[in-house]
DNA sequence: TTGTAGGCGTTATCAT
DNA sequence: ATGATAACGCCTACAA
């Protein structure tokens, strides 16, 4: 078997208990002390069995995350910061991915409960209501990463979704659009893809267009169903001078339909994403699109499920990062003065 | 606290030895003891302490995970097809990034070792050498699933990039390409890069081209360095008329860059990835490229990790995923007969 | 078929 | 300042 503490105590002619005194750094160890027994540790090349640790302790600074869809690039990068600040801040990840089942969440859930995660990141939009039932049981520190929760005992870092989609269609209005349609999420996603439609309707609301239900097809955050809605969408309404995709990836699809079938971009119709990954500076056109960053995001979520766990006091369990809508070449630029008149707007969107 | 064996063994009149058998469906228990006992799980919601039972039974069902670079999509797909796959054989998965650092891999290597790992995959290729010693020394189980290792004893699994590389150049020789500049990978990745280097290499020879190491450009798998790649090639090779980007990312950034410049793609110059993301697929032109899967590529991986593990046989501790060139908008097509001669070639490229 | 008891490697509570 | 000892929750001989 491995080098365990006994052997180090031997070797250091020590007794067990001084042995863990010195790896927790307990003041109350002779300075010579401690040195032979670092010296045994590093002879022995000794690792601590942490599941001993653990059982002892119930403590495991092990933090679960669980997540779906995560090849998406603005999750990929969410996940890097996941990983980035959890190992920052000494935890270490368990990773699952529920492919938005119900089940496969519990199943997770399950198996982190049972191996004492100190707390958990949840990556996912489905059934979040069903699960925060059981996260609550649980009583394991929750945050959630993927939209705004109206329960105000569940813990939250998003983009603020509503007012981001509301600036989009507040822009392509006042850029002269009167006839948008839109790319939206699945109707299974609970959370961003709800928000961001709500954002659609103030702002329609605002510029007293019409909402008109037909005009919002469903995508499923991949090229491909970019690609189809916008199909749909041109021999359905060809009016239309302007498409709104709720992610960069549907966007990006929707560009190669229509170059393919002859539209220019921006003027025949413009294309605006959501998001602001990578891909969207390197495309011709480069992408008009909600900047946000997932890394941010994951970052702040960590920081937040720090705060938790270690039973700080919270500002706000809500948490926003921040989102701005850049303009580059899938849309017409507005003039100076149509500009202007946005930046003197007032708030008209909350953050609920 | 939570509910240990013993509230359950309590609950169902039986001893702790029993209820362990039953949770781990030994054959020596009463059928009917047996329902008494799972009853008593159920209404307790017993779960198991997992830290208990990897102290006692030194194996975890843990796999550990150690990447760089995990957002870019093909690993993003890598990453999604091992956790499918150790979900579907019973493993958990500790997730960490090293930014392809060294120390960062040796600190997660220690910190799975601690939580005694059953086995582990590294997708990273700056130090793999280094780790190799680290890995050897440690007695645990591992696979590289980021390119060929030609130690004997290492098991990898991975993309033929050498004849993948080949097979790309050839091609464009045939096509009748001799101006054909290169955006490799970086210098630090001992892995992908390198081997397709050699293919491109080799593939040079047999055209009898000359070899000009000016000709490749160092980037570093992102669409920027793509961008600015094109532009030193554009401006120290005008009489280019093909290049072949060793992933995806950077191909889309070199087209940006000569779409935005007056290039006509392919007809004056032709462009090659290497991954076949789905990208590839929405772009205008769409893009030639070797297709490989990241999701098969980690399913194959936990496989034969989980055979390492279970200590089978092994038929081979070197896995090959298949690769296929897939010629798209971005490269003329080579006609039936020039084709043909490809087809009907002898295998010039072997696996090593 | 079931129960008893010892031990996995730590930490924490007592003494000393 | 250090050491002996009892848990933590589970598995597994061995005994019954």
């Amino acid at each position: 078997m491995d080098v365990t503490m006994k052997d180090v105590a031997k070797l250091a002619g020590v007794s067990l208990s001084t042995v863990s005194r010195v790896l927790n750094d307990s003041s109350l160890v002779r300075e010579e002390t401690a040195h032979k027994v670092k010296k045994a540790v590093k002879k022995l090349d000794y690792q601590i069995n942490d599941s001993a640790r653990i059982l002892r302790t119930n403590t495991s600074n092990l933090i679960g995350v669980i997540g779906a869809g995560m090849e998406r690039p603005f999750l990929a990068n969410l996940l890097k910061g996941i990983e980035a600040e959890a190992r920052e801040k000494g935890f270490a990840l368990i990773y699952g991915d529920s492919d938005g089942e119900f089940e496969k969440e519990q199943n997770y859930l399950n198996i982190m409960k049972q191996k004492k995660i100190d707390g958990i990141i949840l990556i996912t939009t489905n059934y979040y209501n069903d699960l925060l039932n059981i996260v609550k049981n649980y009583q394991i520190p929750v945050v959630f990463a993927s939209g705004y929760i109206s329960d105000p005992e569940i813990p939250c870092v998003t983009v603020d979704n509503v007012a981001a989609a509301y600036d989009v269609v507040d822009y392509l209005t006042r850029a002269g659009h009167k006839e948008i349609a839109f790319i939206k999420g699945p109707d299974l996603d609970l959370l961003a893809s709800q928000e961001r439609l709500r954002g659609v309707k103030l702002a329609l609301r605002i510029a007293q267009l019409p909402y008109n239900s037909g005009r919002f097809i469903e995508g499923d955050f991949t090229f491909e169903s970019g690609y189809s809605a916008a199909e749909k969408i041109m021999r359905k309404f060809p009016k239309i001078t302007a498409i709104f995709a709720f992610n960069d990836e549907m966007a990006v699809g929707a560009i190669r339909y229509l170059k393919e079938n002859g539209y220019q971009i921006p003027d025949d119709i413009a294309v605006v994403g959501f998001d602001g990954i990578e891909l969207g500076k390197y495309t011709l056109p480069t992408l008009t699109t909600i900047e946000q960053s997932g890394y941010q995001l994951g970052l702040k979520s960590i920081e937040l499920l720090d705060k938790i766990i270690a039973e700080e006091e919270l500002e706000d369990n809500k948490v926003f990062i921040p989102h701005k809508l850049v303009v580059r070449e899938s849309i017409n630029k507005l003039s100076a003065k149509e500009l202007a008149s946005i930046k003197n707007k007032e708030v008209l969107v909350t953050n609920n």
